[in-house]
DNA sequence: ACAATCCGTAAGTCATAACTTACGGTAAGT
DNA sequence: ACTTACCGTAAGTTATGACTTACGGATTGT
């Protein structure tokens, strides 16, 4: 369930660009928004929506409100991702040898 | 730069459930679209996008074309997630640390 | 008490993208 | 050769969401 709220929150560039500052560490918004294209209060909207998805998580510091990263939802896609990768090798492998046996083996049709 | 099309991709609801059909194998578009509440042409672009991120990869067979899972895109999300795995781990840790300290020695200002 | 700082939310604008129907092109079967 | 099945693309519509400015609440320092 929290695993398509963090994909779809994921999608958006300004609001990786937003997560990926978390990664040296906690930071306060307007810190977070300093370098940044947008505004300031687009980067509050872009931490709502992150924090709903259980990507991050914050902690009131007097009048500023500091961001950090929240492994919940990392898990929650990388626990979706690993669903598919066995498959996804088994399929590919499959995929090759099956293309080696036909051009191989001169099966061309043409 | 492909884990970025990947993220975008797997963003949209019915784009993810066109790729979840492929991970009980090699499907044609016609047999896909089957059971998904849009048309066929809509799976059409949608399996056009997920090419294009490098998530899945196509072959033609007769008349049809069958698409199937590609590790690469998936493997570039993996390595991007990764990347924030430690130090959201730790970031995590020390913030529950952090919050032992207030709480239990009673530094709360009010 | 007052001023200043920091932040979230509301309202409104505008671009993007997800969908539809219509069409054309290719391969197989008769 | 003709029909049928399968698929991709074009054009157009519509909803969504990313951004801006304006505003109000909460906390700290003087």
């Amino acid at each position: 369930m929290t695993y398509e709220n963090a994909l779809s929150a994921l999608a958006d560039p300004t609001r990786r660009r937003v997560f990926e500052r978390l990664k040296s560490g906690p930071r306060a918004v307007g810190d977070i928004a300093r370098g940044l294209p947008v505004s300031r209060p687009a980067v509050s909207q872009h931490l709502k929506v992150l924090k709903e998805a259980g990507l991050v998580a914050d902690r009131p510091e007097g009048t500023r409100r500091v961001y950090y990263i929240d492994p919940q939802g990392l898990g929650a896609v990388r626990k979706w991702l690993d669903q598919f990768w066995d498959h996804a090798l088994a399929a590919f492998q499959a995929e090759l040898e099956r293309d080696e046996g036909d051009t191989q083996a001169g099966k061309g049709k043409s």
